[in-house]
DNA sequence: GCTGTCAATGACAACGCTATCATTGCGTTT
DNA sequence: AAACGCAATGATAGCGTTGTCATTGACAGC
């Protein structure tokens, strides 16, 4: 009797396929078939060999099982942050999309590094995932080329100022900033502040500050005073950089902030400093946070809809899991919120 | 010459070891010692290695990889809700713990549903983690079995007011409870209220609320108020209770909340209705949250350290990645931090 | 020169499952 | 009764990697 050789001497002694077929006097092919329900089997057999999967403990290996099918059913997901609440946002849209099928999201975070981002795609790749959600357009070139060479479907999420790869889902962060300059010079402002992000790693709040930028230009206005930071956009952050802004250009009307955390921040400055809102100083956020919307005052805001995001890109995947070739961008948009604070 | 038997004709033309052997004239077994930096070789060839895995872009099969090795390298992670800023923060510190490593998570959401809790873990188990790591200690018998059983180590966190399974790391909340009630007595107040969580959904609230009704009543005091959601704890719905709250009961002191979403919510409604705090009404929350931390005045609340759960969490598994038979308890603690709320 | 040692590499069988094709057996048609 | 169709099940060869053991060849010691 030839011992089989015995590869590993720890295995777990887990439960498998045969395990189940033996107790159930079926072949593997019977249990797999039922497992995976598909093809047919007799009443009687499938209860007899579930009879055997429930006594034995039996979980299918999906590790194997990829491997065999060549189909990871894995969506690799791939945001800079889960500090901002803007990324569990777009993962609960993506995870609500993914709910009922049979796909599984991997998630991966970059902490905003492009070289960080490149080992995390790397990475999930090994992992043969059948499509790749990536926050962002920018990327290295190695990135870039992984991506694309990987043949899967590409969702890069959140912008669609850049070219895709293979489909953009999001908004566009330029044309929100104009749309912010806009809105409140039709209001009747004149004299702007901006308090908020300042560096180079979230390059959606800077395409954001450029908009801006451009709006008043053809405004024929300026920024008169800016109070920013390079690290994180927290409401403590806004509160700090508002006063210093209000302390260095006290005459500044109304200022717009990188997003609704920094602009709660300023509106807790007012609130302790005794400024009224929106005559002495006007607020303008962006993301339309429910906070801002709980504020004694509603922030006057420009919505993004991350939730939407993640489901939409979702969607394109499960909608059309072959990459078309033709790179797609779609839209999902952002509506200004008046609010009460501008 | 024997046609090999082609097995799927779809087979993205992937790049595989073996091309990467044949083009760098070596055996696959050379290629794979290399990729994984594992035993002898000269550096010549392992340049010429290299140059062939970067010319054909091979990303090694981490699924074929892990079936070989028994050993996914994989990490479970199970959180109720994406939703709560706390459990973005507990993820935060578990990627912290498991950056550096080889080990990556792999995240699935219950919605507070312990049936779906089921069906996520028996999901992750199914691609053979090393660990798991389960927010709370409430599951169905089911699924306590099945982590059980799998034999790997399972850490539940948040909180270790249960026996745990394998380990627990967190805080009791039921002790966070009476601390509330016995901080906030020794302050002086006697006349309670209560605005927050009453559902079957979020337990951990609940023994929060439980700890604060027994460290009252050890003082001869009751809650005179309460006002509840079974819903989602967010700032509206703390705004909106506790205007609630106090229409039904003008003669309350101090309101406890569920947490500091909630408080934050209480503290726009004093504000909006010209209450002072806390001479008018108090305000005591949980959480330690950045953003109570930034009102005008700082929130009265308890520090859960969800960051350090997570991180302690990791250590323990990359401590000690077998299971030791004997359950072990890990409390991170919490801390009142006074504040200037109550 | 012969043997032993050891660094470097190769051969090959697992790993647990599934796609594919083959086989069985029963009822129906002609 | 032979032929056929078809539902139900079985046998087997991969899937791409890694653990294990075997082999090679260079060099040192005697």
């Amino acid at each position: 009797m030839a011992r089989q050789k015995q590869r590993l001497a720890d295995r777990r002694s887990r439960v498998t396929v045969h395990d189940v077929a033996l107790r159930a006097e079926v072949s593997d092919s019977t249990v797999s078939r039922i497992m995976r329900n598909k093809g047919l089997v007799t009443e009687e057999t499938r209860a007899r060999v579930m009879e055997s999967v429930r006594f034995l403990g039996y979980v299918p290996n999906r590790i194997a099982g990829s491997l065999a099918s060549l189909d990871s059913r894995l969506v690799g997901v791939v945001i800079p942050s889960l500090s901002n609440i803007v990324f569990p946002e777009i993962l609960q849209g993506i995870n609500a999309g993914l709910a009922g099928t049979d796909r599984q999201s991997v998630i991966a975070v970059t902490d905003y590094d492009l070289d960080r981002e490149e080992v995390v795609i790397r990475n999930l790749l090994a992992w043969q995932p059948s499509a790749m959600l990536v926050a962002g357009s920018t990327h290295t070139e190695a990135t870039r080329r992984m991506l694309d060479q990987s043949g899967i479907r590409i969702v890069e999420f959140m912008e669609i100022d850049h070219p895709p790869i293979d489909v953009a889902v999001g908004m566009s962060h330029v044309a929100a900033g104009r749309a912010s300059a806009a809105h409140l010079v039709a209001r009747g402002y004149r004299r702007f502040g901006y308090v908020g992000y300042r560096g180079t790693l979230d390059l959606r709040a800077l395409m954001r500050y450029q908009g801006l930028v451009e709006g008043l230009a053809e405004a024929g206005l300026v920024l008169e005073a800016e109070a920013v930071s390079d690290g994180q956009t927290t409401v403590g952050k806004g509160r700090a950089l508002t006063a210093e802004l209000c302390a260095a250009a006290p005459g500044v009307q109304v200022v717009v902030y990188s997003n609704d955390d920094m602009a709660v921040g300023g509106m807790f400055h007012c609130l302790g400093a005794g400024l009224r809102v929106p005559q002495d100083l006007a607020l303008f956020g962006f993301n339309g946070l429910d906070l801002g919307q709980e504020l004694p005052q509603p922030l006057s805001t420009i919505r993004s809809n991350r939730f939407n995001i993640g489901q939409r890109a979702v969607a394109v995947i499960l909608g059309q899991p072959v990459r078309p070739g033709v790179p797609e961008v779609i839209d999902t948009g952002f509506e200004i919120f008046p609010g009460a604070t501008a």
